[in-house]
RNA sequence: GGCUCAGUAGUUCAACUGGAUAGAAUAUCAGAUUUCGGCUCUGAGGGUUGGAGGUUCGAAUCCUCCCUGGGCCA
């Protein structure tokens, strides 16, 4: 059983015994380095129910504590009691988890599923920075959801549909239509994206030109021809036309494949996909339900609208005058239908950028008032803009960022400093070419998770890969080292000879090593992979200082040493599984 | 204008969601070491948590009003 774990069942029977109560809340946190003591109980909630001093409070849990062995010692600082776990609390949680390779995954799995929804793309542009946020986000939660032992499901909605897309067909139709990503060689995101650029460009001089020809800048921007023709694109493709419907699958389907690419060197994946082309006649049906029940009502020229005012919120549209959908119609049917499609999801997450903020509001509110079970349990994960310090990194078009270009240059930056260090020779191409993706994308990765997603970004590619101080790089270099430590030690010589009389150093770092499977599920409450990421730097810094304080560690072939190197087995498994939460990988070497 | 999120060392971020003297890294400075002002160790300085009130045993965290920045909505 984890330490904390077994002190905080402890606590509450001697709650039990000597006052015959049920605390609401059991606040441990660890022991100030300045106070004796590993594991602190702060007492300060119970003194008014009690109607006691604190110091008495702490005192007699304090002694019932002694007297049942669950600790060896106590001391009382004003409202905090203090307690120092024996030696053997220590053993035992050490022996029951040091060959778990799994440790701090759950190993039960809820019946209920929660829904992760990220990524959700538009089919006209390649993926940039602020997706990788995003989708970095949205897969971290889900592997900590799973970790913490819930059932998760990754979707994602695609915009499919709708004028912009319809401008990269009018594009190619025009400037290149025997050409194809295979022909130019080119990523089909970037492909399709590239022709969205063109009908940009060509729009705005139709602009500039209708202007000189003496029309309003206004009207020239409704009524230049190249735009005329994507609308008149979109309707035939609502009214299903073959040819245009052909060609719209056909763009997309590159779009697919190149999306497929990015996904894939970003290391991350999906259960199913959402296509709004499918979903976006959706939703209308619970208009007429939620007419029916009052929660919406209709105005005089036939739009329906949502009064939220007495929830502090503004009126919503859900259908217009002219019975078409709004974005809130759909989110409604898309939610729903989830639903239907996987019985078992009783919670939904949506990975998607701050600026949204109130349409989720509204949107919840609204599935709330509907009635469905399941609309408590929604939650948007909302983050901030990613920003560059300068600006200057590659960029397509003002300040966008692309994905790809962005792994490859982290890649080609760990490369540079790997080679630097010089610290790979006598490895093949590819597993020297696997390393250098492994740091770069951790170092992203990293850089971006450790920041509360609520926060904005400052991203600076230079300080990511730093060696030094809270990178990934600096994580995955500790691992390396204590994989070429653990190399060549062989683990059967003396497994359970152990010192009795453990130093503090490894109590700092069993403690440590202890609250994993805590942070995992204040992460999964949370919503914030932050903590993770924050947990194992701390725990690595843990690790290095008792790394320090070993004397020599070759000295640890020795019997009595094997404890230490277990121990260090035991963090290197700690940090590879953390770190994989994160959807960053491990080495090594490097 | 209304709503909303953020504001913490010079900088980038923490603070277990109300707990003890607000912590790391980086930058700066001072020592030690040496092939070098570059690498590595040791240490130091650096804060009225944007500001002002309030709530209580206790506030960066909660409430109210301002200031600054971002974002939504008209």
């Amino acid at each position: 059983m984890y330490i904390q774990e077994f002190i905080e069942k402890s606590i509450k029977s001697s709650f039990d015994k000597i006052f015959q109560m049920n605390p609401k809340t059991i606040e441990l946190q660890q022991t100030k380095k300045e106070f004796e003591g590993d594991i602190t109980l702060v007492v300060f909630p119970y003194v008014k129910e009690l109607k006691m001093s604190p110091k008495e409070i702490a005192e007699k849990i304090g002694d019932y504590l002694v007297e049942t062995n669950s600790i060896v010692s106590y001391n009382v600082v004003s409202g905090f009691l203090n307690l120092s776990i024996s030696d053997d609390h220590y053993l035992h949680f050490f022996n029951s988890v040091k060959d778990n390779s799994e440790y701090g995954y759950s190993n039960t799995i809820s019946n209920d599923a929660v829904m992760v929804e990220y990524s959700s793309p538009n089919t006209n542009k390649p993926l940039h920075l602020g997706h990788i946020r995003n989708n970095l986000l949205g897969y971290s939660m889900s592997e900590i959801y799973k970790a913490s032992g819930t059932k998760v499901y990754k979707t994602q909605i695609i915009n499919d549909r709708g004028i912009h897309i319809c401008k990269s067909m009018i594009a190619w139709l025009e400037y290149g239509n025997s050409e194809t990503p295979t022909s130019t060689n080119t990523k089909g995101d970037k492909f399709v994206g590239d022709y969205y650029i063109k009908f940009d460009k060509e729009y705005k001089i139709q602009i500039e030109e209708l202007v000189k020809n003496g029309c309003s800048e206004e009207d020239a921007k409704q009524n230049a021809p190249i735009l005329l023709r994507a609308k008149e694109m979109l309707i035939k493709w609502e009214s299903g036309d073959r040819a245009v419907v052909e060609l719209w699958k056909k763009m997309n389907s590159w779009v697919y494949e190149g999306f497929e690419e990015t996904y894939k060197n970003l290391g991350v994946d999906f259960d199913s996909y959402y296509y709004e082309s499918d979903t976006y006649l959706l939703g209308k049906e619970f208009i007429s339900t939620g007419l029916k029940s009052g929660v919406f009502y209709k105005k005089d020229d036939g739009s329906v609208w949502c009064d939220l005012t007495d929830d502090g919120l503004d009126e919503k549209i859900v259908l217009r005058a002219d019975g078409t959908a709004v974005y809130m119609t759909q989110d409604i049917g898309t939610a729903v239908q989830r639903v239907k499609d996987y019985p078992d999801v009783n919670s939904m997450v949506y990975t998607v950028g701050n600026e949204q903020d109130y349409h989720f509001k509204v949107l919840f509110l609204i599935l709330k008032k509907l009635g469905f079970s399941w609309s408590e349990n929604l939650f948007h994960l909302s983050y901030g803009m990613v920003d560059l310090p300068s600006g200057k990194m590659k960029s397509r078009e003002g300040t966008v960022v692309d994905a790809d270009d962005l792994m490859i240059e982290m890649t080609n930056t760990a490369k540079e400093i790997s080679q630097n260090l010089g610290k790979l020779e006598g490895l093949s191409d590819d597993e020297k070419n696997n390393i250098y993706k492994t740091v770069g994308l951790g170092a992203l990765k990293y850089y971006i998770l450790k920041v509360d997603p609520k926060k904005r970004i400052l991203f600076d590619p230079k300080e990511s890969v730093d060696f030094q101080g809270n990178t990934a790089s600096f994580i995955q270099y500790s691992y390396a080292r204590i994989q070429s430590v653990l190399n060549g030690i062989n683990f059967e010589l003396s497994k359970d000879k152990y010192d009795r009389k453990l130093e503090e150093k490894e109590k700092e770092l069993i403690k440590q090593i202890d609250l994993f499977p805590s942070v995992i599920r204040g992460a999964a409450s949370s919503h914030n992979p932050g903590l993770v990421a924050n947990y194992v730097y701390d725990l690595v810094k843990s690790f290095n200082s008792f790394y320090q304080s070993l004397p020599i560690l070759k000295s640890a072939f020795e019997d009595k040493k094997t404890f230490r190197i277990e121990l260090s087995k035991l963090v290197g498994i700690t940090i590879k599984n953390a770190l994989s939460l994160l959807g960053i990988g491990v080495v090594d070497r490097m």
